[in-house]
DNA sequence: ATCCCTGCAAAGTCTTTGCACTCCC
DNA sequence: GGGAGTGCAAAGACTTTGCAGGGAT
């Protein structure tokens, strides 16, 4: 994706895209998996000539999850991890457990099974999280 | 669960059934849901007479989970919930947004899924997490 | 006596907040 | 000009670690 289309990602989504937006969102882009903001912080301050701040990393990558730009997965005890997904709406993580891979899982269609589920126990389902973990082609 | 048969849970998962250790399970088996360290140690110092350390609800928590004795659950991010479940096996959750009831579903069919999906992908699965949030009976 | 466990406090991580300064609309 | 955005440092929240005292075998 080139700058100048994630500037107009953040122009239809409603969020400013400033220097430092932009630049977090670029560098996230980059990531062939999911990064933290300490990671992304470390990598925009050894790369670029820039001066972008810790907090503003944390502030872009939760404005920007919020507004639905990036996805934010939790693996990580502990930690935050984001990503910019290509896949736009409902969808699910694959992840490799030795050299943490993240591969989108673009067809769902569990969404019969979760509305039976949950009726079975009362519930209305309104959302669920998949995440699978194994071992990728590389790694098996 | 009667404090005897935590007791004998411990003796037979290699965890030697300590006073703090047995009070922290105990305190686990009474939520109907699940709970924080901090939640149990605050519980557990105004509830009893007995002293216990924040450090060793950590740790406690931490080994039982190691010896599979607890489940570790991460909605809330940033912080480790715990949960004594019944079902000892492979088994999902769902989560009422509302009351933040935690209901356990024991029967998972979903490894013909996992399976064929990952395989398309490239991948081997190994686990799989399954989480649906919705709203509970009361709720609704 | 030895080894494991515990309490307390200190240290560590990750994240958020306060505040003055800067930069566009 | 004025509100939004930012950098820096301080504060906060959660968790882990170091260490000396205690307990159980």
């Amino acid at each position: 994706m080139s700058t100048v289309d994630l500037e107009e990602l953040l122009r239809t989504k409603g969020v400013r895209p400033t220097r430092q937006r932009l630049a977090v969102l670029d560098e996230l882009a980059g990531e062939r998996d999911d990064a933290t903001a300490q990671a992304l912080w470390q990598r925009l301050r050894e790369g670029g000539d820039q001066t972008i701040g810790l907090a503003t990393v944390y502030r872009t990558l939760s404005l920007l999850h919020e507004h639905g730009v990036v996805d934010a997965l939790s693996h990580h005890e502990g930690e935050r991890c984001y990503r910019l997904c290509a896949a736009s709406g409902h969808h699910h993580h694959l992840l490799c457990e030795r050299c943490h891979r993240v591969v989108e899982i673009d067809d769902c269609d569990l969404g019969g099974w979760v509305d039976a589920i949950a009726d079975k126990h009362g519930f209305v389902a309104n959302e669920h999280r998949v995440e699978i973990s194994g071992l990728c082609e590389a790694c098996r």
